[in-house]
DNA sequence: TTCCCCACCCATTGG
DNA sequence: GGGTGGGGAA
């Protein structure tokens, strides 16, 4: 039994589900039931439309959202009890839903050989990019030190991104910099193709060259999807809104949904110009606007609205909701990040005491992942169960990367970023001489350092390159075990290749050797073989190339695991398209939000406040935002400044903690905050104030957080520094003395 | 050639 | 506070 796609649905959401003809542009504000929205037109579409599922593509921005979607349309499982929108028989019938790049690497994996490119192409993520531009760079002589391959490789990614090929970037180039650029921009290009793998950007901006230069092809992809939509319009880049274009060329069935608000990536070449552009390239398009928010109470909604309106130029989108007004903001500033990260768990565990709160509804977000350890250390001294979204990617660590980078040799032994990292590790005798020497040879024949191997192995040629015997023989071992380890990849299943790569190659016993970290990461190792398992139902090679696709295109959000009876850490980029009905913003601080790096360009210091935007409406409930006075940056303390974006949340919403427990009795004059200077020898008498340090008989040295008079005494808030946490205390009770 | 230690640089945000 | 890369010793 599946649910009509029409049924609960507002107005404006019904009208974006049944205008399924023609250009359609869906203004999504937070929490509008944009999914909702997606999902029912999908189901629409079909049930009411005749389409059919392989008929229809939809692209998201992650991969978790992907499957999202799947759920919704299908059931979660065979026990999900919910009706899905549609029959689950026909959710093997080919509906296309995935992230732009997995499409695209679909596309090119299967018509890609047009453009010359092996079926057997590896993805190169960002640290193998970044490897192959250090050695381009070394081969067209630019030094590393004087151009960071970071830097270039932003100019090149940056140029991919609005489908600017060398030719493009050749007629472009402007300054020196560029120049050196477009060295570098070459050859790793003419590196990057011998070793028959693609670049993230390459996914796309090759996927619009096939489309573009091959009508055979084009036609197939054109007459096979009659309607198109994209999510998170906003944060498209030009070579993705290109791609979108030419599939729907001849239909014109494209809907798209964003919100410009939530523009978070432009440093990733995305364009919230998009949304323009497909105003004017679509001038017959639907417009709808979705402003009744399912999420946020009204003082959250507020909130938000009165932040984002200083942004210049944006369409305002007033959002409602007949949610009431719902829980204050509450404001707090620690003295230092650890007071901070005690008061966000103190308060996850108030809130989650009762039966109020679950674990798993609540999120702490921060700008940048190094915020994250010490809220991790407090999560871990109470014992309060997290989990952590990025910082170390499981697929980023060294021995993942090391396995991976077998696999991909057997997959496509030219694949040089994967053969460098692993030639030599585990230590097998082919020291930096040896790979010197290989690289000149294969650098020389104009092949990759496979195939430098194999005529090594064919002539007499390690002579004349300059090796010695014993150099030769661990080469030609080495090259027999790639050999070997591809043969065997077309006869066992995936599991078992793996297996008998980490035997093989020695892996198993460097990790055994591995005194201090060895467990762990064998831990690590078994973890991939159960990521594997999930291709285990395809066959040998095959397996092999989606499960190698899989672990280049999973994104760490794809991770996070919904009701679950955790707390979420995760940065405020990640949690866009998620939501909790409790957030806790941490590091409210000029520097972090906006981010030094964005403070002396205003167009950056727009997006950070859309950042902050994206936060509070991540919210359903409540909203804590933390600062603290000072902070621990590379070891040293640093003194803070509250963000410029905090005095744009309305006073009368907010709450600040230690207001709420006296009510009856404002603080005298003066800020919160210890910035005023200490009276020195105060000794243990007279008034404490906030950010004085204190010793108490029983719980040690502690910080005042904040002192308030009531009528007869003064409360004190201390933080407490020796794992006793923060206690309230009347001054005149507590065993307290003023220390300095 | 390998391994270990120290210096150095660092860290936005991520598919 | 931490990871990496280079240089020096075994």
């Amino acid at each position: 039994m599946s649910t009509h796609p029409l049924d609960d649905l507002n107005p404006k959401q019904r009208e974006a589900v049944e205008t399924v003809d023609g250009p359609l542009l869906i203004v999504a504000g937070p929490g509008s039931g944009k999914t909702r929205v997606i999902t029912h037109r999908i189901a629409y579409l079909v049930t009411a439309c005749g389409v059919a599922p392989y008929r229809i593509a939809a692209v998201t921005f992650t991969n978790k959202a992907a499957r999202e979607m799947q759920a919704r349309l299908f059931g979660r499982s065979e026990e999900d009890t919910a009706s899905p929108l549609l029959d689950r028989a026909m959710r093997d019938q080919g509906l296309a839903v995935s992230t732009f790049h997995s499409f695209c690497a679909r596309v090119l994996r299967r018509d890609g050989e047009s453009l010359g490119l092996d079926r057997s192409f590896v993805i190169y993520d960002d640290s193998d990019q970044i490897g192959l531009l250090e050695r381009a760079m070394k081969e067209v002589e630019v030094d590393p030190k004087s151009y960071s391959p970071r830097a270039v490789q932003s100019s090149i990614s940056s140029a991919k991104s609005r489908l600017i090929g060398v030719d493009g970037f050749r007629a472009r180039v402007e300054n020196y910099a560029d120049e050196v650029a477009l060295r570098v921009y070459e050859r790793y290009e003419s590196l990057k193709s011998l070793a028959g793998a693609v670049d993230f950007d390459d996914l796309l901006m090759k996927t619009y060259l096939l489309l573009r230069d091959f009508p055979d092809v084009s036609d197939r992809y054109r007459s096979r999807y009659d309607y198109f939509m994209i999510d998170e319009f906003q944060d498209t880049n030009a070579a993705q809104y290109a791609i979108a274009r030419q599939l729907s060329e001849t239909h014109r069935n494209i809907c798209v949904v964003g919100d410009p608000d939530q523009s978070i990536y432009s440093w990733r070449n995305a364009d919230a110009g998009n949304i323009l552009g497909f105003q004017n390239d679509y001038p017959e398009a639907k417009v709808v606007v979705l402003d009744e928010s399912y999420r946020s109470t009204q003082t959250i909604l507020d909130a938000a609205r009165s932040v984002i309106s200083a942004n210049t130029g944006r369409i305002p989108n007033d959002l409602w909701t007949s949610k009431g007004a719902g829980e204050p903001i509450c404001v707090f500033e620690g003295y230092d990040d650890q007071e901070e990260a005690r008061f966000v768990l103190g308060e996850i565990e108030n809130l989650t005491g009762g039966r109020r709160y679950g674990l798993g509804d609540v999120a702490v977000m921060y700008r940048v992942n190094a915020q994250s350890r010490v809220l991790e250390e407090e999560c871990l001294r109470r014992g309060i169960p997290y989990q952590l979204v990025g910082g170390q990617k499981f697929y980023s660590r060294q021995e993942i990367k090391d396995l991976t980078a077998y696999l991909r040799l057997t997959a496509n032994p030219h694949d040089d970023v994967s053969m460098s990292r692993v030639i030599n590790t585990p230590t097998r005798g082919i020291g930096q001489r040896t790979r010197d020497a290989i690289a000149r040879l294969a650098r020389d024949t104009g092949s990759s350092t496979y195939g430098a191997l194999e005529s090594l192995q064919s002539s007499a040629a390690g002579r004349t390159v300059g090796l010695g015997s014993k150099a030769l023989r661990a080469l030609a071992a080495f090259k027999s075990l790639i050999d070997h380890l591809a043969d065997e990849s077309g006869r066992l299943d995936l599991i078992d290749l793996i297996k008998l790569t980490i035997e093989r190659s020695g892996y198993e016993r460097h990790l055994r050797q591995d005194e201090e970290r060895g467990d762990e990461r064998l831990e690590n190792v078994q973890e991939y073989l159960a990521a594997a398992r999930e291709f285990a139902d395809l066959d040998g090679r095959e397996a092999l190339a989606a499960f190698l696709e899989n672990v280049s295109l999973v994104s760490d959000v794809d991770e996070l695991e919904e009701k679950t009876e955790r707390v979420t850490l995760i940065t405020l980029h990640q949690a866009k398209g998620l939501e909790f009905p409790v957030v806790f913003m941490v590091g409210m601080e000029e520097g972090l939000l906006p981010h030094a790096r964005s403070m002396e360009d205003p167009a950056a210091v727009e997006e950070e406040r859309r950042l902050f935007y994206v936060g509070i409406t991540r919210a359903g409930e409540r909203v804590y935002l933390l600062r603290a006075f000072r902070r621990t940056l590379w070891g040293r303390y640093e003194t803070r400044i509250p963000s410029r974006f905090l005095v744009d949340v309305p006073r009368e919403l907010i709450v600040s903690p230690d207001r709420r427990a006296s009510d009856r009795a404002p603080r005298p004059a003066g800020r919160r905050g210890p910035a005023r200077p200490r009276e020195p020898n105060a000794g243990d008498t007279g008034q404490l104030r906030t950010g004085d340090k204190v010793r108490h008989d029983l719980f040690g040295d502690g910080i005042v957080t904040s002192a308030k008079p009531s009528t007869t005494d003064v409360e004190l808030t201390v933080a407490f520094t020796e794992g006793h946490g923060v206690k309230r205390l009347l001054q005149s009770f507590a065993p307290l003395k003023k220390v300095n």
